[in-house]
DNA sequence: GGACTGACAGATGTTGAAATCTGTCAGCTG
DNA sequence: CAGCTGACAGATTTCAACATCTGTCAGTCC
């Protein structure tokens, strides 16, 4: 009303909306109206629905990992940063999977129908663990011929730890066991003899 | 008609059945008319139609997996013993996935249902990797405090190539890279240095 | 009397008409 | 004229009547 109606006001209000009815639920007509303008005028600052959903995202995917980015960027023992980072993904995830469902929910959507945003996510924490890769390497903690592929390869190896598919397993007992013995593993198959 | 009506005979209907309309549209009364019974029969040998559809999945996966206990048990080294192991299950899981979808489907139903079936099929396939673990302790080509724990993580770690839920990531060109580049991790991670 | 049928109750699925939604755009409004 | 509205076409979703399915069981038929 008073406030002028910028792409921010769009973002934070569908994401209430979203939180409120889930990704299936909730329509642009609903965030309009939670905003008090038509949908019209939404359609002014994001072309599609799906384009809104992933801006949201996006922001929400950034925020919720942060501090990923500086655990990366430490100068502590790769092995222990890579076991740090592992953990703190692991953790970010699953808190969000418990305490922000709906959201969370969106992302698995956008997850399942190979959204760029998702792709991107991916990239920049692939990316995040090529750094603790190469600074092990540096530092002969470790020992791999191809940094960008032993990443990928740590990444797809920890798939069951941050894979949204996979949140139902988060809850389970097992899961903390299952964690640690992974990370072992991956750490172990790192390290120079 | 002629033929009694056995279990066995049911079950390779049922997969024919299943097979012709997938797991959403398959219902009893198709079975039983497929034998030319009425459905009531079908009910005297199995309790329920879930009871069914796990009777059918475990004959199948028994059938598809039926070469990896070989590999399991055979004499050759260790690590390269794992890695065969690895690449015929991925490669017995994609051959299914593409050649048999509809009865893949059925087995990805159960896996999302948390079925005893599944549940067993697991504890098999983590077995046969405790096997080569242990075999590996013995020979010293690997090193591990706790062997069950090591093949469960080795499970977990390669989830990715096996787990039903990613079946759409198998037809993508990187899986096959992928799949190597864990294998050379989880393979390292394992070895005595 | 053991194997099978078919009618049945309640649950689940299908269908098509009505309601709502997405995305566009000509026109209003300040 | 920049920002917004609201009517609109076509796509999608909802809803309720209807059909089919699951699981049971009294009764039929060798």
């Amino acid at each position: 009303m008073a406030e002028a109606l910028t792409a921010e006001h769009i973002l934070s209000t569908t994401e209430d909306v979203l939180r409120r009815y889930g990704p299936a639920k909730a329509t642009v007509v609903d965030v309009a109206r939670a905003l008090g303008v038509s949908h019209g005028s939404v359609y002014r600052h994001f072309p599609t629905k799906a384009a809104l959903r992933e801006a949201v995202t996006e922001r929400w995917l950034d925020q919720a990992h942060a501090g990923l980015a500086d655990i990366a960027e430490a100068t502590t023992p790769a092995p222990d940063r890579l076991r740090d980072w592992l953990r703190a993904l692991f953790d970010s995830k699953r808190r969000k999977a418990l305490g922000d469902p709906e959201l969370f929910a969106t992302f698995d959507v956008l997850a399942k129908e190979n959204s760029d945003v998702i792709a991107e996510h991916i990239a920049d924490l692939v990316g995040q663990l090529a750094k603790i890769v190469a600074d092990g390497v540096k530092s002969k903690h470790f020992k791999t011929k191809d940094v960008q592929r032993t990443a990928l390869a740590v990444f797809s190896a920890t798939d069951r730890f941050h894979n949204p598919a996979h949140a139902r397993e988060w809850t389970e007992p097992d899961v903390e066991d299952a964690f640690d013995a992974v990370c072992d593993l991956v750490i172990r198959g790192l390290a120079a003899r």
